[in-house]
DNA sequence: GTGAAAGCGCTAACAC
DNA sequence: GTGTTAGCGCTTTCAC
């Protein structure tokens, strides 16, 4: 069942089909009835690397670390509503949390021919992006950019933790703490980067520049272990925790819950992130959504907008909302 | 570049480079050595579609309903890790929960000429699975079949739940309710029916058969909430309750906290799956696990075997194992 | 607005 | 073991 089929079923041309089949222009209205009409009629489907091979796969290539992420989930489900729309499908692949498994994992889709790629939060510098950027349209997640080649769409980091410190010291707390990410201490292209300037900004705004302390641990589960045990060392215990990240917060949590601590008992302490975990009845963490749908509807527009032809680059910001749950409260006696 | 370049530069044939490329049989050593380094010279990297075109994609396609799903997660890795050792990639496709958008995705990698396929709890009849199979090699994961068209794994549903009961009977509860996702009441193929069959056979097996109940609600987190009132509306109020499915039980906890009720305090609780979510500090919910990861790397291998020529067929069922936590205690006053 | 024909990069069949 | 060549299904000039 090829086009050809089509074609003569129709009773037209192979090159006629084909501009039914890519709604392209220069084919009058009774052609593509009666060409869809025989697709219809025969159960044609296009063939997918045929096309590949001369024009489109009509297929976005999606890197992400891995998919046990709830935010990724909402974001391929953004990218996915938009591009649909426009007659593309979503490939997700996940790669890993290496260099080397992201590189080969970004290369297999370009392989493929992807007409377009979206890498979250990618373990690349940025001048392996733009390096990608040159074989095939780019739109870069969760990775602070002002590159000319490539889009790029990310939290508004430094508001959003501004708004969890706000939010502590309307409660009553001066003594806050923040967990970072020590990998992106120096890059300024990394969420945490701007995660810990937003901390820094508020805490200096509120006059509480000597209460800072900020704590070195990966945002990761293991991470939040460590993290747990870097705020009991501190010499001045704080009243509340910035943990940077859900996923830190909750190993936090998990922490004190095995020693028989509990919070907001032990100290107030926020994620950022959203994750569905943090919303249960159990755990109610305070946190920061990121809305990840609708940074996916934008990815999804901003490569659409470049496959189709834009060369100039976009680098789009997106407001994050607090999310004020049960794990922060007024400190103890004051 | 293509693979003309590289043969040219190498000087043998494009049959041969091809040969190389494929680690196909008939090229000699020399061949081998002189094509790949030519390959690596010139940084040749083949082409997707056209490979596609002819032979294979490289690629096996995974189509699963929304990937933030723990299980899924590992389930991905478990057949990555295989089949890349094979040189397959793996391509994942969020599917959504209805008929008609799974098929569509389906279609879609089948399309793109994927050398094989991975359905993930399809919302498909077992006619639908087998009219795939003839398309095209195929594994399907969570859905119980006896097909001689297609391979299956899944876990020995029947036993978990049985696991489940056999736990709570030992702490010395007696009367256990069950929940049950209403769709797969009447499908032996799905896991649902085979949990129900292990709840009633585990029931019966310590002559509880008078104590047990079942429930009618969708495994979601909805279903959950629905399902902590049908426990209330229960003439007789149960211990303990199995709920099918973690997503069940969280949301039971969800809601029980927000009537400022406790678990275990109320009842002892179960899931299924082990989710991330239900080893949290804060949560501790007892369950079933089922080695996502193990089962993936037996998914790869099964479909491997399939691309590579096997035409008979192989169902697995793979052991699941109790995780016994906070969540299930000895009942009050017995 | 429509059609004929070339050719994308690769693989497989077959000849040597 | 190695090379020659046809052709996969589609898109894209370029005539008409």
């Amino acid at each position: 069942m090829t086009i050809v089929d089509v074609a003569k079923h129709a009773g037209v041309s192979t090159a006629s089909a084909s501009k039914v089949l890519r709604n392209a222009y220069g084919a009058s209205e009774a052609m593509r009835e009666k060409v869809r009409a025989s697709m219809e009629e025969l159960g044609y489907r296009p063939h997918g690397p045929a096309r590949g091979m001369r024009g489109r796969t009509y297929t976005i290539g999606v890197l992400v670390s891995d998919i046990d992420n709830p935010f990724f989930s909402l974001l391929a489900d953004g990218v996915s509503s938009v591009i649909r729309a426009h007659s593309y499908e979503l490939l997700l692949s996940p790669a890993g949390f290496t260099r080397s498994g992201q590189r080969n994992v970004k290369d297999a889709l370009i392989d493929h021919q992807m007409d377009g790629l979206v890498l979250v939060s990618p373990l690349m510098s940025s001048e392996e992006l733009e390096e990608t950027a040159r074989d095939i349209p780019l739109c870069v997640v969760g990775h602070h950019s002002d590159s000319d080649l490539f889009d790029s769409v990310a939290g508004d980091d430094e508001l959003g933790a501004s708004l969890v410190v706000d939010h502590l010291v309307e409660l009553g707390h001066e003594r806050i703490a923040f967990v970072m990410n020590h990998d992106g201490r120096m890059d300024p292209a990394r969420p945490e980067y701007h995660r810990l300037a937003g901390y820094r900004a508020a805490m200096e705004r509120h006059g509480l520049t000597d209460q800072a302390a900020v704590l070195d641990a990966s945002w990761s589960f293991e991470g939040g272990v460590t993290a747990a045990r870097l705020v009991d060392e501190l010499p001045v215990q704080p009243t509340a925790v910035h943990a940077g990240a859900d996923i830190v917060a909750l190993a936090m949590m998990n922490e004190l819950w095995r020693q028989e601590r509990f919070i907001p008992e032990a100290y107030s302490l926020a994620g950022y992130d959203n994750s569905r975990t943090s919303a249960l009845g159990p755990i109610r963490l305070t946190t920061v959504d990121q809305s990840g749908r609708q940074m996916g509807e934008t990815v999804g527009r901003l490569l659409v907008e470049r496959i189709e032809g834009r060369t100039d680059s976009r680098h789009e910001l997106m407001e994050p909302t607090l999310m004020a749950r049960s794990t922060t409260v007024a400190p103890r006696g004051e």
